[in-house]
DNA sequence: TATTGTTATACTCTATAACTATA
DNA sequence: TATAGTTATAGAGTATAACAATA
């Protein structure tokens, strides 16, 4: 396909993704219902995707300084959303690892945007409901072949 | 439609979101683009979607604190994104809008996504290309409808 | 010698309280 | 008396440089 067809794609794609944004969830009023710095949220974030990780790892993937990742870590432990400990194969490394109450927040921010999300389809009538879910689903496997 | 359907379009549509932010744009990532601290990015997406506004509007709507509009517009006056005017229908009242300048920055920005995701859907079939085509459009039309 | 993480320090961003000007 | 915006100030978040421990 020509290179111009796949513009306009990506065009359609970057309205698609601001629409979504301005409709159904603003990243920024998303973060608001996360207790947390953005740094704080975005290292939980991390975790809850990478699983347990180094501190310095963390850091270069987030693109925080190395120094700041310890106060980070010290207030995230504070609040009992992640504990650290040794690795013993090398003792010069810390890693980190969300806990269950950090889960926890996860999962009521889920039931969060669930609902906002719910009571914003219940506009929509019955037919124009099974033609969005059967857009999702196949708009979801289009984009799970990507990268 | 019953309640129990809309919670799993609700579902759908939150891994859909997640997706989305995951494959194509982070929103974290896309504001590295914006050579701006996250507050007065905000200001100015703010001021290119809402057009001219009071200070204090701006602070309202956003939830920044009204001392902290004057260093973040002073700022972005400094970068030349911003301009300051007084109300002269109420001489208490200053009001803020976005330069040209400003108005590049959006248009490099969204050139960078269109590059970006252009790159991405390049791993598609043509056939993938113009069902892609197909749903976003359709997929626009129904977020939409909604709110 | 290189790497991991921390400490020391300074700079930026932010909010609360108090102020001036105008309504 | 209420509202718009600013100034003064203190606290939080962050990064750079220098360090100790380990590889």
């Amino acid at each position: 396909m020509m290179t111009d067809s796949k513009k306009n794609i990506a065009d359609a794609l970057v309205l698609l993704i601001s629409s979504l944004n301005r409709k159904i969830f603003n990243p920024h009023e998303l973060m608001k219902n996360f207790p947390v710095p953005p740094s704080h949220a975005r290292v939980i974030f991390y975790l809850k995707g990478h699983g347990p990780a180094r501190i310095s790892q963390v850091a270069r993937d987030l693109g925080i300084s190395k120094p700041n990742m310890t106060p980070i870590i010290d207030k995230l432990i504070m609040e009992g959303l992640v504990r650290r400990y040794d690795d013993p194969s090398d003792r010069r490394v810390v890693k980190v690892e969300i806990t269950g109450r950090a889960n926890e927040l996860f999962e009521k921010r889920e039931e969060y945007m669930r609902e906002i999300i719910a009571g914003k389809v219940s506009l929509l009538s019955d037919e124009e409901l099974s033609e969005l879910d059967g857009l999702i689903a196949k708009m979801t496997a289009m984009i799970d072949k990507l990268n």
